[in-house]
DNA sequence: AGGATCACGAAAATCGATTTTTTTAAAGAA
DNA sequence: TTCTTTAAAAAAATCGATTTTCGTGATCCT
């Protein structure tokens, strides 16, 4: 776990909320672990209080589970809730897809291909982790998908849209062997990629549901969870 | 403002939040608002690190504004705003609906025929203030159109509609002379269950659209902002 | 006069301690 | 042994006080 706080955080509270974030994300705080207040204010060496704030928003967020009386924790993984977080992915992606096709610009084009191109350069796992993604090529992996649905100009579809992202996020860094050797997911990129900037919508998001499903199967094949 | 905590809350954070929330909802605090945390602290007897909690929460869901260093305050309404929350609200409500319809069982149909005869017996204005919509109608309302979209059976898609339906509660519950007499609001409710209850996909979306616009026309018609 | 600077009061942010509640585990009875 | 009951420990919830930051208006310089 990341024991400095961002430099950048205006405040403290912000700063904790970004660093849970950021384990959570990336899976280095287990799922189903419990999350003692004071111990991570311990890490942190910051008070409670800034702590409860932010578990209260990550939970907020559905990123972390949250009890009365009980506590905070970090939710479990399920088959049940991948199934109904790709399918819910799987309608968002499209409804902000088929509005950024219809109202983006060439800038918005060219931030694509930027996106693509960084993405397809970054390498998936770090030199230090077989198992494991690395932050760099998650970022950019976010940054790609982000990049194909910006023009879609809609705050709280994008919003909605990027809570979902993030959530898929802890299923997709979970430490399993993903090395799958059939799967060419720079390839299933380049095909929602080619499809947005022809403008042609259907086939865009059929690519993406392709996208997304086949990242499912390829989690719940490995014995996620359950 | 409502005084008294809700008794069944288990913790005094959920209550604080909750009378919160409500406020917000029924713009019994004016929106632009600031919300001083020490004020809020005192009406609720309660202490300054809960009432930052709950604001926190309401932050991370877009129900309050918060800013570094500068506390927090209710959102403002905006014409465009408006324009964006309607267009995703259409979106959403499409693909839960379409799940619904394809999913929903008798106890299902059930459920939104009661919700709507509820709805279509509760009087839309408190006999105290005309001015405004009823608490108990504005429950009644937020009751049949979940009932419509429950056998979507996915908390994902249901949990985002809930956000977005909780938005724009604020701006119908605004102070607006709505006694609309060319609207006739019972018949697109009606019209809705009839096309869901029909099993007509499309037409179940055309008519939500549709009562959607209507709102949101009627809405900015009334100079409401901006 | 106009604008910059500084000091003061208000509000937000943060902390450390106190009170409740839950969990753990130990002791006792069936 | 197994199930209760009970006591101690741990963790969560809550509070009140302290520190920091912000906004306002008065003061001072040009």
């Amino acid at each position: 776990m990341s024991l400095v706080l961002a430099p950048r955080a205006i405040s403290l509270t912000e700063g904790v909320y970004e660093r849970l974030r950021a384990d959570l994300l990336a899976c280095r705080l287990a799922p189903g672990m419990k999350l003692k207040i004071a111990d991570l204010a311990a890490e942190t060496s910051v008070s409670i209080g800034l702590v409860r704030e932010a578990l209260s928003r990550l939970a907020a967020e559905g990123l972390v589970a949250m009890e009365a009386q009980k506590g905070f924790r970090v939710p479990s993984i399920a088959v049940d809730d991948l199934k109904a977080l790709t399918e819910a992915r799987i309608e968002i992606e499209a409804v902000c897809l088929k509005l950024a096709i219809a109202r983006g610009d060439i800038a918005w084009e060219a931030d694509i291909i930027a996106a693509f191109h960084r993405l397809s350069h970054v390498p998936e796992r770090a030199p230090d982790d077989e198992t494991r993604l690395s932050d760099d090529y998650a970022a950019a992996h976010t940054r790609f998908h982000a990049a194909l649905v910006a023009a879609c100009d809609n705050a709280w579809l994008l919003k909605t849209r990027e809570t979902l992202f993030a959530q898929s996020e802890r299923y997709r860094r979970l430490s399993v062997p993903m090395q799958n050797p059939i799967r060419d997911v720079d390839k299933e990129h380049r095909a929602i990629m080619t499809a947005v900037l022809a403008r042609r919508v259907d086939e865009a998001i059929e690519a993406t549901r392709a996208h997304l499903t086949a990242t499912m199967t390829i989690l719940l094949g490995s014995g996620l969870c359950d």
